[in-house]
RNA sequence: GCCGUCGUAGCUUAGCGGUAAAGCACGUCAUUGGUAAUGACGAGACCAAGGGUUCGAUCCCCUUCGACGGCUCCA
C-alpha cells in the first residue's frame, strides 16, 4: 500500500474512533462527516450541550479504549430506506443518504467494533495494531458550518492529528511551536515594527518608526526594479463617488466590502478597495497616439476593505492595505511583452529574499459566466496570451479554474517559505473589461480610435501581508539592507564613547543606519539587546579596540570577525548592502 | 458575521466575592564592566468598557469592544 493512502486511512479510521469515542460519551450527539486532513482528522458534531477543550483529554481517553476492541472494518451495502431509518435522528446523515442516491451511488456502512458510520470507505485493516501508541491527539474544538456555508447551522469540529509513529507526531509538534516562535505577531511587537491600537480599530496597523523604515526600503527596491521598464509614480485621493465604481463594476462586486461615507450634502462617497478605477481617469484625461503606449502607472497607496471582523489576523489580513500597485494601459499587441517585463520584476524581486516562487494560471470557469464581465471569447483571446507566456517561460502553472479576477485572467506568484509553507503573492493580470467599461482607447496609425487593454501589476501584493511572511520566513533576521538598525556600537566602558561615536559618524557618512547602545546597562546585556533586535554586526569597542585601532566584530550568525579595521568593515558592508544581501 | 478560548502595570503572568501581586522593562543613586552583574529606593493598573446581581465584584450574569484559533479538505 502506499504510504500516502495509509496515512490517509489511519487518519480516517480515528475520525471514526472519534465519533466512536464521543457518541459513547455524549450518546445525544448527531455526528456528521469526518475526513481525513493535511495534519490528521476532524470530526463535526451537533452536540446538546457545548463541549470544550476541556473535555478533550476525556474523549481521547475513551478513544483509546474503545481501540483496544477495533480489530477490522466490515462493509455492508444498504438501501436508502434502510440506512434513512438507521440515521433516524440524524438530518445531516439522512441529506447525505440523499446526495448519494442522487448521485447515483451505492450506500455503504462501515462497521469496527461496535460503532457503525456511513462510509465510502478507506480504513486501516486492523486500526488495534496499526494505530500506534501516541501516534495521535486530539488537538482543539472550533465552530465549522454544516458543509462550511454560513447559511448553515454551526457545527462543532474536533480536530486531531495523526502521523504513522508517535516520533512523527512529536515532530510534527516541534515544527508548530518553531513557527509559532516566528510568528509575526509576536515578532512585530518585539522588533518594534507595528501596533494596533483598540481606539483605532482591529485590521489597521499603526506603523513604528523601524516598520515604516522597512515599508518604504521594500517599496524603495520595487520602485527600483520598475523604474528600468519605463514606470511613472501617480497618485491619488483614497475616497471617490460611487459613480466611479458603478461604472467599473466594483459597487456590485465589492458594496458589502466597501467603507462608505455619506457627505452632509447627501451625497454617497467611498473608500476605495482598490486603485485600478482611479488610475484609468489619470489615462483617461486626454486622447492618446498609439506611439505614446504604453503608459505605466505605478502607486503604492493603501486601500480599505470592511472584511468581516473574524476574517482579521495579525497583519495577514488587515483592513487598511498597502499595496504596490502599477497599472499598464497598452494595445493589445503589447500586452505580452509587458506582461514578461513584469514576470521579470515580480521573479528579481522574490529571489533577493530567497523565495522560491510557483505560478498559478488563474482563468474564467466557462460554467459561470454570470461571475465575470464581458464576453467568452474574449476571455479566450486574452488567457491564450498567458498561456503563450507559460509556455514561453516553461512554467507548469497550476491550475486556478474559475480563480479569475471578475475583469480578467491572472498569473499569481505563490512564494515558498524557509519553513515550506506557500503564500500567495505577487499578481499580474490582463484586464480588457475595465478598459471597455471606461471606454478606453488610442488612437491607430490608421487614425482610428482603438480599445486598449490594461495590465494590473502588484509586486509585494500587499506590503502588510508580505512584511509578515518575510518576517516568518527569516525569523526577523532581514537581510542587512532592509535591517532596522545594521550595526550596533557597544562601547565597553564610559571611556570609550567618544571612539563609539566616532564610528557612529563614519556610518552614518556612508548612510550605514547604526546605533550606538551606550553604557548604562552592563556590557553582556547590552550585547544581548541588540542581539535581540537580530541587529546583522554588534560592534564591541573596548580598551583592545582603542589600541589597535582595528574592530571586533559579532555577526548575527554567531560567527566573530576580529581585527578587522573600520575602513575593510565599512567596504564589506557597502558592498552586501549593495548587493541586497 | 458565526463557534470556541481569552482580555489583570509597557511585557509575561499570579490572584478569583471583602477595591490587587511578582519577574522583566522604566526612573534615581551606589558599586561595577569583554557577552543577560548586584543592592537600595521609586514610579506605574479605577483588574478592556458599560450595565446587572450582591451589604460588597477584578472574580458571578448580560451587552459592547479587542485578541487568538476555526468556519473550501465532504458520507
Amino acid at each position: 500500500m502506499e504510504q500516502k493512502e495509509k496515512l490517509h486511512n489511519l487518519r480516517h479510521s480515528l475520525a471514526h474512533l472519534l465519533a466512536a469515542g464521543v457518541l459513547e460519551l455524549y450518546p445525544d450527539t448527531k455526528n456528521t462527516i469526518g475526513p481525513s486532513i493535511e495534519d490528521g482528522f476532524y470530526y463535526d458534531f451537533e452536540f446538546t450541550s457545548p463541549i470544550s477543550d476541556k473535555d478533550l483529554p476525556k474523549i481521547e481517553k475513551k478513544m483509546r479504549e474503545i481501540l483496544k476492541s477495533w480489530r477490522a472494518f466490515e462493509s455492508i451495502e444498504k438501501t436508502a430506506k434502510e440506512a434513512k431509518e438507521h440515521f433516524d435522528k440524524n438530518e445531516y446523515k439522512k441529506e447525505l443518504i440523499d446526495e448519494i442516491v442522487g448521485k447515483g451511488e451505492k450506500i455503504t456502512f462501515y462497521t469496527c467494533g461496535k460503532f457503525t458510520d456511513l462510509c465510502r470507505g478507506g480504513h486501516l485493516e486492523n486500526p488495534k495494531e496499526e494505530i500506534a501508541d501516541g501516534s495521535f491527539k486530539l488537538d482543539r474544538v472550533a465552530g465549522a458550518y454544516w458543509r462550511g456555508d454560513e447559511k448553515n447551522k454551526m457545527l462543532t469540529r474536533i480536530y486531531g492529528l495523526a502521523f504513522e509513529t508517535k516520533e512523527e507526531l512529536e515532530k510534527y509538534i516541534a515544527q508548530k511551536e518553531e513557527a509559532k516562535k516566528r510568528d509575526h505577531k509576536k515578532l512585530g511587537k518585539d522588533l518594534d515594527l507595528f501596533t494596533f491600537s483598540e481606539l483605532v480599530g482591529s485590521g489597521l496597523p499603526l506603523w513604528t518608526p523601524k516598520g515604516t523604515l522597512v515599508r518604504n526600503l521594500l517599496d524603495d527596491y520595487v520602485w527600483e526594479l520598475r523604474k528600468k521598464f519605463g514606470y511613472e509614480k501617480v497618485e491619488i485621493p483614497h475616497i471617490t463617488k460611487k459613480d466611479l465604481y458603478l461604472t467599473s463594476g466594483h459597487w456590485d462586486k465589492f458594496k458589502d466590502d466597501l467603507f462608505r461615507i455619506n457627505t452632509r450634502e447627501g451625497h454617497e462617497f467611498a473608500m476605495k478597495p482598490m486603485n485600478c478605477p482611479h488610475h484609468t481617469q489619470i489615462y483617461a484625461r486626454r486622447a492618446w497616439s498609439y506611439k505614446e503606449l504604453p503608459q505605466r502607472y505605478a502607486n503604492t497607496t493603501m486601500v480599505y476593505r470592511d472584511e468581516q471582523s473574524g476574517e482579521l489576523s495579525g497583519l495577514s489580513r488587515v483592513r487598511s492595505i498597502t499595496q504596490d500597485d502599477a497599472h499598464v494601459f497598452c494595445r493589445m499587441g503589447q500586452a505580452k511583452e509587458e506582461f514578461l517585463k513584469i514576470w521579470d520584476i515580480v521573479h528579481s524581486f522574490y529571489e533577493v529574499f530567497g523565495f522560491s516562487l510557483q505560478v498559478r494560471f488563474s482563468t474564467h470557469d466557462p460554467a459561470h459566466m454570470e461571475k465575470y464581465l464581458g464576453e467568452e471569447a474574449r476571455w479566450q483571446q486574452v488567457e491564450s496570451i498567458l498561456k503563450e507566456i507559460l509556455d514561453e517561460k516553461k512554467v507548469k502553472a497550476i491550475d486556478g479554474l474559475g480563480e479569475a479576477a471578475f475583469y480578467g485572467p491572472k498569473l499569481d506568484f505563490m512564494a515558498v517559505d524557509s519553513l515550506g509553507r506557500e503564500w500567495q503573492v505577487a499578481t499580474i493580470q490582463l484586464d480588457m473589461n475595465m478598459p471597455e467599461s471606461f471606454d478606453l482607447s488610442c488612437t491607430n496609425e490608421k487614425g482610428v480610435k482603438e480599445r486598449i487593454v490594461m495590465l494590473h501589476a502588484a509586486i509585494m501584493g500587499s506590503i502588510e501581508r508580505f512584511l509578515s511572511i518575510l518576517i516568518e520566513h527569516t525569523a526577523g533576521n532581514f537581510p542587512t539592507w532592509l535591517s532596522p538598525t545594521q550595526v550596533a556600537i557597544i562601547p565597553v566602558r564610559e571611556n570609550h564613547e567618544d571612539e563609539a561615536k566616532k564610528l557612529f559618524e563614519t556610518f552614518k557618512q556612508s548612510s550605514i543606519r547604526a546605533e550606538i547602545f551606550s553604557a548604562d546597562d552592563s556590557l553582556g546585556k547590552r550585547i544581548h539587546n541588540a542581539k535581540d533586535m537580530k541587529t546583522p554586526y554588534v560592534i564591541v569597542l573596548g580598551d583592545k579596540e582603542v589600541t589597535s585601532g582595528n574592530l571586533t566584530i559579532e555577526n548575527r550568525d554567531g560567527t566573530k570577525t576580529e581585527n578587522i579595521s573600520a575602513e575593510e568593515f565599512l567596504e564589506k558592508l557597502k558592498k552586501e548592502i549593495e548587493e541586497k544581501k
